[in-house]
RNA sequence: CGGGACGUAGCGCAGUCUGGUAGCGUACCAGCCUGGGGGGCUGGGGGUCGUGGGUUCGAAUCCCACCGUUCCGACCA
């Protein structure tokens, strides 16, 4: 009979429990900018952490970071049609470069009006391209592996915290190579570094395949995705990688001249992850009782709050606090030393209890005098809140910590592997039945809306859409284990949408 | 951009109908009592009532305009 740190609950409202869980966290808050908001200390922490992750990932994968103009003249992103047409909607433009004061009021300076507007970036496939088109001359330049990370704006109608605001930040790697064969696999070697970071880091279980027609990114050739699964059954798309043909090297005129002499156009791909995945993670794993953090991409894994009831022990709990933090900082886990920390604000010792619950830290130590004598600490541990604290020997608690952890790890991983399995129908056969999964009536019960649909599918796109779209719902990917040639199987049934033949198996959901 | 709602203390709200110079909860500060499931009591600090104009002896309250936020739709990582 515990009340949850979180109102409402899940069960209640989903969507304002979302948003409860990022203001008891202390994550982020609105910004009174349209659209933007800010990130405090714990989410950025957080952030941190997957760019720390992912960065030394694609490094390892032979790519370089640099920096491109967050102003992209018009002229440039004109140049790939397809582009301008998926974008051309939510732009930022810079128009002009001065204010003047007029009536008291500040006013853009009709005399300092830019020849050319500037565009502020919704993504940088343009203005790298033409950076590009300079760095490559040679097969022996090739390929050129490069990342940045950047904000990015994209003047969205709607926004949500983390999941969709205006100005986000993220990573976005963008590569040349000699032939399509060697871009296409940048693009399954990006995803597999997304997966490992996505999966084994975040601990979200992830679908992979790539996007039908409709749903690829402007200006690519293919665009493949890692879908995961939230706890309302929606699904959510945690980053993207793209190969894009010659089109933009076609735009930015990106050339090299090969062995025998002739002038190619590259092979062009990119790919990204963005603040996006921290609302991702937030709706895997979170609870009634706030964020629930993987160990290994907490920012903290172990807090320690001293118990410093008694004013005559203050100088021994809190001397034993810190030899016990520096104790637990030797020991390592998944090739990091453990991150400790001693909670030495003053507050009651109870409420900073529950605001490391609610922050999600994995590892909770309540130290005290009473644990002093038995020289043991008390244990709360964040996925299982309800659970009885336990009192092990401190010397006992530090030797397995490192197990303690990778078993929380894996533990939320087959927490959220398993609700995703549970709630993907791969047994509706029919648009009858389709139509009735998806009609569900979801307002506020998340525990009882719809997943993922699995089935065979035709890949007529327009008939398709006609016919699930009013549902809310798209088609999230062409996974990978069942219809890439390698592990091909070809589907076995009809397909759902057109009852005709099909040609792939897909991925049916609502999704953020 | 269409439809609805809302702008009053850091946050959440009442007060607006029936004008009279601002209040509650929480957070914050101080003291005392507490203290291992997130406290209690007492006393404090803090508000150009979104902005501008109008009506009036007097406006948070009535009228007009504007700005902003939010929910629903079209759009989207």
């Amino acid at each position: 009979m515990s009340k949850s740190a979180i109102s409402p609950i899940r069960a209640e409202n989903y969507p304002e429990w979302y948003q409860a869980v990022i203001k008891a966290a202390d994550m982020a808050e609105l910004s009174g900018v349209r659209g933007c908001m800010v990130i405090k200390p714990w989410g950025y922490a957080i952030w941190e952490r997957v760019q720390n992750v992912l960065d030394g990932m694609i490094k390892a994968t032979g790519h370089d970071n640099c920096y491109f103009p967050l102003f992209i003249p018009l002229s440039y992103f004109q140049k790939e049609a397809t582009h301008v047409e998926g974008f051309a909607k939510e732009m930022a433009i810079v128009t002009h470069h001065r204010l003047i004061n007029k009536n008291g009021e500040l006013v853009p300076d009709p005399d300092s009006k830019l020849d050319e507007p500037l565009i502020v970036r919704p993504t940088s496939e343009t203005i790298i391209g033409e950076a590009m088109a300079r760095a490559v001359q040679s097969y022996r330049d090739l390929p050129l592996l490069w990342n940045q990370w950047a904000n990015v704006v994209r003047w969205e109608m709607r926004t949500r915290m983390f999941l969709r605001t205006a100005e986000f930040l993220w990573q976005e790697g963008h590569t040349a190579h000699a032939d399509e064969a060697d871009a296409r696999a940048e693009t399954e070697r990006m995803l597999e570094v997304y997966r490992a970071l996505i999966e084994d880091y975040i601990a979200m279980p992830a679908i992979q395949g790539s996007k039908p027609e409709s749903e690829k990114f402007a200006g690519a050739e293919d665009t493949l995705t890692l879908e995961v699964m939230m706890q309302d059954g929606r699904a959510l798309q945690s980053c993207t990688s793209h190969y894009l043909g010659q089109n933009f090297a076609q735009a930015a005129n990106i050339q090299f001249q090969g062995k025998s002499g002739s002038l190619e156009l590259c092979h062009t791909t990119s790919w990204g992850l963005s603040t996006r995945v921290i609302g991702g993670l937030i709706m895997t794993h979170a609870d009634d009782d706030g964020l629930v953090l993987p160990p290994k991409l907490a920012p903290q894994q172990v807090v320690i709050v001293p118990i410093l009831r008694d004013e005559t022990a203050r100088e021994a709990v809190l001397n034993y606090c810190d030899k016990l933090a520096t104790d637990i900082a030797a020991q390592t886990y998944a090739g990091e030393a453990v991150r400790v920390k001693v909670d030495k604000r003053d507050e009651e010792s109870a409420t900073k209890r529950w605001n490391w619950i609610k922050k999600g830290v994995p590892v909770i130590l309540e130290v005290g005098p009473k644990d002093i004598e038995k020289d043991g600490v008390a244990v709360t541990r964040r996925d299982d809140v309800a659970g009885k604290k336990t009192f092990p020997a401190r010397a006992e608690f530090i030797a397995g910590l490192p197990a303690l952890l990778d078993e929380m790890q894996r533990g939320i991983y087959a927490r959220a592997l398993e609700m995703q399995k549970s709630r993907t129908r791969t047994d509706i056969k029919t648009w009858a039945e389709f139509e009735t999964y998806f009609g569900k009536d979801t307002d506020g019960k998340f525990d009882e809306a719809p997943g993922f649909v699995r089935a065979p599918w035709s890949g007529d796109e327009a008939a398709t859409e006609a016919k699930i779209k009013p549902l809310g719902v798209t088609i999230r990917c062409l996974p990978f284990d069942t219809n890439v040639p390698d592990h091909a199987a070809v589907p076995s049934g009809n397909c759902i949408i057109t009852g005709g033949a099909a040609k792939y198996e897909a991925i049916f959901a609502r999704a953020y």
